[in-house]
DNA sequence: TTGCTAATTTGCATGAATTGCTAATTAGCA
DNA sequence: TGCTAATTAGCAATTCATGCAAATTAGCAA
């Protein structure tokens, strides 16, 4: 995802307003590789901020993946979690202690499906399970 | 999964006894491949046995799936689904419908995954985004 | 700098999906 | 036929997320 400080002007651009609450979400998410839950950046947000609301932390990571800023991940194992990375990748996760890694992965545009039957593919997600090196 | 006989067979072999309940469950799921949620079978339940509860849906399917019976499916689009299709396969979404089939995907043991960093993968769940037929 | 207005924040209510709990019932065996 | 552990039903509770309305505020214009 861009910068605070591009996020700051698209924002604007946009007309939408840049608020403390948005500055400061802005920052906890760039360059975050740890996938955080809506509840986890909340609680991170309410360290420097106190009295912030969910409810914000929810709105402003819907506004940011709708600005195509962050993706939402979905892992299968409760809440969504929120990834600023948009290059094209992938996921590992953990059964263990849940924690999710991006990966890159090679060849998936290749991949040959049987049993389409109509359907046409926009795109693709791949998700691994398995055991990181602490939990293996 | 196996069989409704079979099924009642082996779940007698691991001590937990066959209702009419479970017996319907398992002729309803049989070849199903609608990837049913809990509620969308508790309601095909309901009109063979009225008053069966939605409780006893979910646990039955948590035991099926327990016993490897059925696969669980987690689409991103509220409800798990359930799939009594074992068979090493993956899934198309349809972003209109929310309809789900199966599909089987060469090649995907051969991806080459970047960046897993000591994680060891077990398995791999594959779910393409995309239209069907009717909502092209 | 001041004032206006639409966007935003809060906090609470609501909703959807699922699990926990327990009294009453029942399958399966002796 | 009876016993007992497993199961069912149904309701409460939980988790994640969204809807809503009143109070606040960012950003623009004068």
């Amino acid at each position: 995802m861009k910068s605070p400080t591009e996020l700051t002007e698209a924002f604007r651009a946009n007309g939408l307003k840049v608020t403390p609450q948005r500055q400061l979400l802005f920052r906890l998410m760039h360059g975050n590789t740890m996938h955080p839950t809506a509840e986890a950046l909340f609680s991170d947000a309410s360290v420097q901020m106190p009295g912030i609301s969910l409810r914000t932390v929810y709105q402003t990571l819907t506004d940011l993946a709708s600005m195509g800023e962050l993706r939402l991940i979905d892992v299968g194992a409760g809440a969504v979690r929120f990834d600023p990375n948009v290059d094209e990748h992938h996921h590992v996760i953990c059964q263990g202690c849940g924690d999710v890694r991006d990966v890159y992965v090679a060849g998936s545009q290749a991949l040959h499906i049987e049993g389409l039957d109509g359907f046409s593919v926009d795109s693709t997600s791949i998700l691994f399970h398995g055991s990181c090196a602490s939990c293996a």
